[in-house]
This record gives C-alpha cells, structure tokens and sequence, in this order.
DNA sequence: GTCTATACTAGGATAGAC
DNA sequence: GTCTATCCTAGTATAGAC
C-alpha cells in the first residue's frame, strides 16, 4: 500500500521504461531510437534504465517475445476449439485484427524490427513467428482438401491474408470512421473471397463508406 | 568514349553511390545506414560522396523520387489506355507486382522509410503516394458502381490490394519455386476474388505449389 | 533504485590539398 | 573529382555516490 504513494501516482519505473520503448520503437524505429530519449519518456535517468535492462536490445526482444506468444497463444487456442476450416479462419483473422488495433505500436515492432535482435534471439523470435505463419498455412491447406476453399496458390493466399492484416496497424485509428466490429467483419468477408469459400452468403450489400 | 576507360570498368561513382544507397537503405533501414558504408559500398571516400549529394536525406530523396514518380506514370498510361476496370485493376496489379519484383530494394525502400524525409520533401512524396493510391481508388470505385466489382468497403479493400502487393518485396527471389509471370497471375486472381468480380471464370483448378 | 558524471565509439558533415 | 584529416554531436554503456 506504501509502495506506490509517490507522487506522481504513475504506474512503477519499470513498466514505465517498456511503454515508452514501445513507443518509441514503433514510432521512430529500434535502430534510430536512442536510450536517452527512451530514460526521458520514461522519467529516469539512462543510469536507472540499466538497473531494469542490460541492454537496449533486451527491451526489444522483451517486446517480442511478450506479444509475439499471446498472439500465437491466441490464435493456438482459438483454432483448436474450432473444427470447419471456415470457421478457423475466421477466428486467425479475428485474433490477428484485434492483436493489431489493441496496440498498433506493438504490432508494429512485432512486424518491422525483427533484424535487430541480436544473435540467438533472432532466431528465436523467428521461429515464433513461422509457427504462427504455419498454423495458418496449415487450415488453409485443411480448408483447401476438404474444398472448403478454392486456392489456387496456398502460399501466396497466406501470405496476401497476412500482410493483409498486418497493415491495419499503419492505417488503424480508434476513432477513425469504422469500429473495429465493422473492420473485422469487412475483413473476415475479404478474407473468404479471397479464399473463394464455398457456402457464401448472397454477396453483401454495396455501401461507399471511407 | 575516353570518358568510361578507367580502370575498373564499372559504372560511374554518382551511379555507384545511389546504387550502395538503395541496397543499404533496404537492408538496415535509412537511420541506421552510416555515409560511411555508403561510401565504402561505392568504392569512394565520404568526401567524395557529398561531391554527389548535399545530405544523406538528398540520397533517400533521389530513390523515392525517382522510383515513385516512375511507379506512378505507368500506373497511371495502363489505367488510361483502359475501359473495362476489371482490365485497369489487372493492369494496376500488373504495375505494381513487376516493379516491386524487379528493383525490391526500391520497393522496400519507397515502402518503409519515407518517415525520414526532411520538411517538405516528405509532404511532397506523400502527396505522390496518395495520388497513386487515388488512382486504385477511382478505378475500384467505377468497378463498384458500374456492378464490376461487388466490394463492402472500397477503402478497406484498396488497402488489402495494395499491402498484398507491397507483400511481395518482403519474400519475392527470382529464384523460388513460382516464376514472376506463375505469381502475377495468381494475384490477379487473388484481386478478381476479393473484389467479387461478376464474370469470373470457373474456379481455376486447385494446386498445392508452395 | 536512482542519481551525476564520464568513458568511448560512431554518427553527419566540412576544409583544404591535389 | 577525389583524397586526408578533422570538427562536433549523439550513440551505448558504466562507475560510484547516495
């Protein structure tokens, strides 16, 4: 209860430390973000940054690691529940687009600075990561046997859903003029035209909005 | 004719130096690419390199400059040489799948690093860029109301379009396992399917390439 | 836990000789 | 046009007091 009665009333230094690394990382990129600025947005010294990290790059694998295990944890769970590859599918897309617009700035390190890690981190975060593509790959080919979808090229498809994805963390804004209930289901119905599913609904109706 | 017989036989140093500039741009990212490098990559010394450029900024100018004004004047022949947008988005496709394949250092460079632009040198490439965007607006727009295309929300599906096609400098290796010509058609395809275009032909058969 | 002060390296850019 | 040599700033990281 006396731990926290400082002055400022904010969250403790270290938690401070890795919001402003997020931030700043997603912002102005790992390479060109210096731990000075970091210590400032933090409201510390650069000397009480080495007390929480022993490197710059600890913070980003830190980063990395955290959002990179719940979103394929996610995902992991969410697909096992699920039978119909239809129905898997929609629920990647769902992970995937709430992962993204819950905090665009993580999914961007997550997306972009991955080269910076350094050593065996790098790899470890890589290979994260092809698992994560590989669950996908994996319903999508499901889908594609069972003629749930109708793929021409599995790997190209999978590759156009992610990055289709992934780019909701460039453009995203909360108060931008969709709720993220209308962009997941404008993606979702994308998605399974692009995978040409079979059992579509009529198609839905023609709007012009921005 | 005398001009070019020194010794190495390689282009000149101003060629040289855009060419290093480009490849490290891509490969490291403009704020963690030194002059040093880029001088060491042409084979100059850095006094030699701001012989050719004022700023490092003039060289990232340069590439986006260039390489998006040349994007975005074929975009722009192939759309006006063209009725049908069904027949513009292939063409649209087309454009942009080749030039991210044929230079993808560019691409990646034109892509990801115009955050770093000075003053108003970034507010006159991102015009360039929203005017490119603009014209895959306009033609997915007509598509739409003349019931082309039966799209739900024509920007979402732009930005799909197009972070599908930017995808391509990411993986694309002229020497994997789909020729350019195999993955331009699969695109197209992937286009006609997320746009709902009306007269598709019977689904191509289905493969299992990677 | 957090500070001041500092060591050391690499960054962009320039002067002036040739 | 290209070099050598150098200026100044900002980078990561550490030592040691409190």
């Amino acid at each position: 209860m006396a731990r926290e009665a400082s002055g400022l009333g904010r969250e403790n230094a270290g938690q401070r430390i890795l919001d402003a690394s997020v931030r700043l990382f997603a912002t102005r990129g790992y390479a060109a973000t210096g731990i000075r600025p970091i210590a400032d947005a933090a409201g510390v010294t650069t000397a009480a940054l080495y007390y929480y990290a022993q490197t710059k790059n600890d913070l980003l694998m830190n980063v990395m690691r955290t959002g990179l295990s719940e979103l394929l944890g996610s995902a992991q769970r969410a697909v096992a529940a699920l039978d119909d590859p239809v129905d898997q599918i929609r629920a990647l897309i769902d992970v995937h687009v709430r992962f993204g617009a819950s905090d665009p700035d993580r999914a961007k390190v997550i997306d972009n600075e991955v080269q910076w890690l350094e050593g065996e981190r790098r790899i470890s975060i890589m290979t994260l990561r092809d698992e994560y593509e590989a669950l996908w790959a994996s319903v999508i080919a499901r889908g594609n046997m069972l003629r749930s979808f109708q793929v021409q090229s599995e790997s190209l498809a999978r590759l156009a859903l992610l990055e289709m994805c992934n780019g909701l963390a460039h453009w995203y804004r909360p108060d931008g003029p969709m709720t993220l209930e209308e962009i997941v289901a404008v993606f979702e119905d994308m998605a399974f035209s692009l995978l040409r599913v079979r059992d579509t609904n009529p198609a839905s109706p023609v709007t012009n909005d921005p």
